[in-house]
DNA sequence: CCTAGGCTCTGTAGTTGGTACAGGCTCAAT
DNA sequence: ATTGAGCCTGTACCAACTACAGAGCCTAGG
């Protein structure tokens, strides 16, 4: 994995896109998308144009598929990394961000439960049979 | 709201797009992009190339609408509409159809669940303070 | 009668978060 | 020398809409 380039003194292990690809478990052309849209830096180029990643990048990716892992929009995944990229960012900024992701992650689960109640005391109420009549076409075709 | 159209012996109310979204509360345009993607019907046009609409169509579009507001995905909603419209529908064949959508559903919500405890765990040992050390920011960079 | 504004029509582009080609290079091994 | 793998770019596609441009039509007010 990776490939050796003479660097003056030392011998620098640099990584290609498959690489990273194969290190994080992100899809491959998932990083170039991500470099598109500037959540991933710009690496270097090798001569023949070819991207050379090294370790920081293979941190930088971890840390935004964690993030998107739980449920972080890219959006906010741009915010949290300027805070760590800036330097100056404190725990009560990222606590900021993290609450108000956490918020909209409980607004989604209400939604979801709320339909999910709808929906399983509907089908409860099906026969199974092959007749016509189904609670679930009425609920859907309800004149309210 | 709507126009009168002479019909031989009867007037008959006729209903634009505009009194179709008004009436459901669904947009405008995608009243449209239903019609585009064949989950409301073509309807009839007026000499001057208006959509004309009447209630059945009001019906057609506010179950469609319930069907997207308990989740299921356009696709499903044409299988719904096409076990309806097919005349032949069982109460058993659209219970199949709830039942895995309700299967969807709830993994959702486990999905959203696992997240929700990971992130207020996380966040729930911030300090909030200006200080740079975040357990938001180590857990996402977390070397594991 | 004329004009302004409001409605409609069409096609097309943008959104989010990716995924998947096609066509062309480069590189290592046989 | 050739094959295959990997890389490069741009572009098109997915859901489920939303929005806009540019044109046509229709009605009410002055």
């Amino acid at each position: 994995m990776g490939f050796s380039v003479k660097n003056r003194h030392r011998s620098v292990k640099v990584l290609r896109r498959g690489d990273l690809a194969k290190l994080t478990g992100c899809n491959l052309e998932t990083i170039r998308y991500y470099e598109n849209i500037g959540v991933m830096p710009e690496p270097p180029r090798t001569s023949k144009n070819y991207r050379a990643y090294d370790e920081s990048h293979v941190g930088r990716l971890r840390f935004i598929m964690r993030a998107r892992e739980l449920g972080f929009t890219l959006d906010e995944v741009r915010d949290l990394l300027a805070l760590v990229d800036g330097g100056v960012q404190t725990c009560g900024e990222v606590q900021g961000l993290a609450n108000s992701h956490l918020a909209s992650v409980r607004a989604k689960i209400d939604d979801l439960k709320r339909i999910e109640r709808v929906l399983s005391s509907t089908v409860a109420q099906c026969t199974g049979d092959d007749v016509p009549e189904c609670p679930v076409i009425d609920a859907l075709t309800e004149v309210t």
